[in-house]
DNA sequence: GATCGCATTCCTCAAGCGTTGACATGCACC
DNA sequence: GGTGCATGTCAACGCTTGAGGAATGCGATC
């Protein structure tokens, strides 16, 4: 039984434990058998702090759901030589999946919360939606340009899959 | 303590119990307020068992909220006579509302009920539609009957209200 | 600059809510 | 008399909330 105040200070970031501990959850098991007490048991929180902090449990997936990599830095530089920016991006992409097994089990885990309910999925797309496209606009070059990049982004979604 | 497995035969008719605690509950306090265990304890029977029967709070909700009078029985023979039907239909309204103090406070149950909670508002309107829409669309005559039905039904609930 | 009071922030407890699955018991029918 | 269904209860699960308890930071005061 943990003393029932404040923690002293100097301890471990409370908040950003209960942030992995959601991610790694959410990522292994999706979204719905993923519960708050597990989080907190992980985190080791009582699950009513996860409540203070994040509201809910949709609150929590939607602080919990970050990408292991930054897109905007990954195709940095592409748009300088459109003419070969298709083959650039799919190197880039699949350099990464290759390259750290960590990055791709993460990123495995975000598709398998995105498959695995209704809200995760609405949360998971409003993210790709503000990092991803928003980078690949940038490299997209010529008219069309968001349509372009959508396509781009379910192409390799696809292909990651 | 009651004994555990179906009760013996004879005694009251446990769902109809239900529905009556419920339609209680639901009138006075509400969707939200009401509690599956509140109804459960009034109808004295375990919780699950509304479950069992009605499968989910929403659906209790709609096997709870019927209307204390039959439009079709209040509004019988106005359609023989057009001309005065609109002030006959506003005399038998208000008719019932005046003489009966217990349809009364029904009426305002329902009211209430449509008040408080979104998804019970959508359950109220489908009851309204499938009854006193029908009802009083086999007084209204003429073209643009549907609408002209609609609105009565709107000015009578504004006018109880 | 030290210290005191106080609002803020972090945190747990206890309880409430809807819901579910396992299981018990009576009833009807063959 | 056994078998299957309808009727019930129990115990537990999972999310959420409100009441507080404890540490902390900060301005006022000396």
């Amino acid at each position: 039984m943990p003393p029932r105040g404040r923690r002293p200070v100097g301890g471990p970031d409370t908040r950003e434990q209960i942030l992995t501990a959601a991610g790694d959850l959410f990522a292994d098991l999706g979204f719905e058998r993923t519960t708050m007490r597990g989080v907190a048991a992980r985190a080791e929180v009582d699950a009513a702090l996860i409540h203070h902090y994040f509201v809910n449990k949709e609150g929590l997936l939607a602080a919990a759901l970050v990408l292991p990599i930054d897109p905007a830095a990954l195709l940095a530089g592409l748009d300088e030589e459109p003419h070969n920016a298709g083959e650039a991006v799919v190197r880039r992409v699949l350099g990464v999946w290759e390259a750290d097994p960590q990055t791709r089990r993460h990123l495995l885990g975000l598709i398998r919360v995105g498959l695995s309910h209704e809200y995760a999925a609405g949360v998971l797309r409003d993210l790709l939606g503000r990092t991803v496209l928003t980078a690949l606009e940038r490299v997209v070059a010529g008219d069309r340009q968001s349509l372009r990049a959508a396509l781009i982004g379910t192409q390799m979604a696809g292909l990651l899959l």
